[in-house]
DNA sequence: AAAATGAATTGACAAACATCGATATGTTGT
DNA sequence: ACAACATATCGATGTTTGTCAATTCATTTT
């Protein structure tokens, strides 16, 4: 089924960037706000929420505003799905 | 480190491909040679050769000349390094 | 209600990518 | 050496992606 894959290439899209990786990794020391990942990551406010909205629909990262800041986590969700697909790509598992 | 992220990245974006990660599960069933995988995969024999290139670059797969024909297959290394990386990414142990 | 602030969206643009047809390279059999 | 075949490379093209500045939206504070 073709969409199947389109669904798990979209997983490791959100994961083929390097600014968004490193975005993984800040996360990783706990949540943050947008402004302090701003201060970090050499990109425009637009960028980042950009790579913020990607992370979030693949699954690895979670955001819950407080008042007028956006706050972000990492998702544990993502990483149990992307290790998932892998596995299954690596056992045959995949349904046609 | 600015490289080791976009290294990292190549790992995934490899896998951010719908044909290629059809090519991987076709490749899981045993080694194929580049018309068999033709036949199977709706693409022209150009840009097969083109994915298989990115694969092999990744790690992903390796490739073997049987006289004219070019035979592929599974490279367990790819998938430990995704695995490595995605755990890394994980578990904060990534070097700055 | 108005001003201020943080984040999301929009529109534009260049770089990267997937794809193809045509051509080149490498291998086998005549 | 040559013809036939399998694969790789090249050049062109349309699409997607990452990026930014400008604008809009949402929230708080005055």
């Amino acid at each position: 089924m073709k969409l199947k894959y389109e669904n798990e290439a979209a997983v490791f899209k959100a994961l083929s960037d390097p600014n968004r990786l490193l975005i993984l990794e800040i996360l990783q020391s706990g949540e943050k706000c947008a402004c302090k990942l701003l201060e970090d990551l050499e990109i425009s406010q637009s960028t980042l929420s950009h790579h913020m909205k990607i992370l979030c629909e693949a699954g690895f990262v979670e955001s819950n505003r407080q008042g007028k800041w956006m706050h972000y986590s990492i998702n544990k969700e993502g990483y149990e799905n992307a290790k998932k697909i892998l596995q299954e790509l690596e056992s045959c598992m995949l349904t046609k």
